[in-house]
DNA sequence: ATTTACTTACTGACTGGTCAGTAAGTAAAT
DNA sequence: ATTTACTTACTGACCAGTCAGTAAGTAAAT
């Protein structure tokens, strides 16, 4: 392998190594996956990860660490960008298949869901800093939402989790099992007909329901 | 360890080693779990597993199999019970955290999302027999309430998708972040604030909606 | 320009330990 | 005495992490 040796080329290389390191433990887990083989899918030998990262347990921790708060970001910027908050839930309904195709969020989440019990710090790192800002932003702007009367009164929090379950589902969905079944979930189906169902029940338009 | 005598016994000893095996599967992973540890938690050593199971695989495979299709089986009766699809929408605000809470459905679908790419024919067998059947239940629930106008007409299957998404969620949420957070979601406000956003989008109620 | 001395990215064989599966042995019941 | 449920000691394969060595690059001296 060619020598990285500008602090340009060392810090491509690491990311090329978390790369491997993501796909590996995503489609072997933790426990089965051989630090040889995230080298050698890295294009690199064994030792040479060791120059890199101290252990297999810190690499699984800059994975987690390095993809999933950009993303978070991206999100919370997307949520407090328009001023109602019908055309937020508009711009969820295109945000989120584009999110679930094109991000890696699916794959860290996958990869925290099956090694959760190994490195719980990891997780409780995950909750606070990925998942519950992700859920607040939603939550936050609900519940702007519902105080002035654009929307139907509801626990915020709830409907928060409600929004983005078809989100975990379809995360799953797609990684599991149209992976291993050979088939496509319709992302864009799935999110019209959401989309549809929360306009109808959260919006208190035409006078008529109490 | 008492030696287990009669088919009963020996049956009872089975179930109690396929209980501990979706224990340390679920809390390790397949391949961190050690036949040793499922032998230890069932109470006998791990030679005796071997008179038992042939081997780790087939373990994994007993698990998915014996587990998963009496719950499926239980909801399917569930949802030809009632009449009218509203009834039965009511009947699953409280059905669903009962599922999530007593049955052990949870686990097993933690444990195949992990190890789902080393058994891939376990996951294609587990979605045929299981989420499939799961999700036409509900579907087919759904097309009889819009073939008969008691529903709004959305895409039936896609909606079936919806109702689940949360249950879902519930799921890797109690057993992940739950556990290792020491938090405690409120299952029956989430499933309550469903059914009310459910009720109001899906109902043709009131003539207001076009 | 070439040699020489030095630095550093990288390699891969090795070690200590783990574990699935096996087979020889034990003991309870008939 | 034989069968049957179970245990335990063992084996061979595998792997995280290490470290002695290699080779690519750099720069000073000739």
């Amino acid at each position: 392998m060619k020598r990285a040796q500008t602090e340009t080329q060392k810090s491509e290389r690491e990311a090329q190594i978390i790369q491997s390191a993501l796909e590996q433990f995503f489609q072997n887990g933790f426990s089965a996956t051989t630090m040889e083989s995230i080298g050698r899918h890295a294009g690199i030998s064994k030792g040479t990860l060791y120059l890199y990262f101290d252990s297999k347990e810190s690499l699984f921790i800059a994975i987690i660490k390095t993809i999933a708060i950009p993303q978070i970001e991206h999100l919370e910027a997307l949520l407090i960008q328009k001023p109602s908050v019908l055309e937020t839930l508009a711009l969820l309904q295109t945000e989120l298949p584009r999110l679930l195709r094109v991000s890696q969020l699916p794959k860290v989440a996958k990869v925290l869901i099956s090694d959760a019990f190994i490195f719980p710090e990891v997780v409780r790192h995950y909750r606070t800093h990925v998942v519950d800002r992700g859920l607040s932003a939603v939550a936050n702007c609900l519940r702007r939402g519902m105080d002035n009367r654009e929307l139907v009164p509801l626990d915020p929090e709830m409907t928060a989790r409600l929004v983005f379950a078809p989100v975990l589902m379809s995360a799953i969905w797609t990684l599991v099992f149209d992976r291993t079944c050979n088939t496509q979930l319709n992302l864009e189906l799935l999110f019209e007909t959401q989309h549809k169902i929360l306009i109808r029940a959260l919006t208190l338009d035409e006078a008529s329901h109490v």
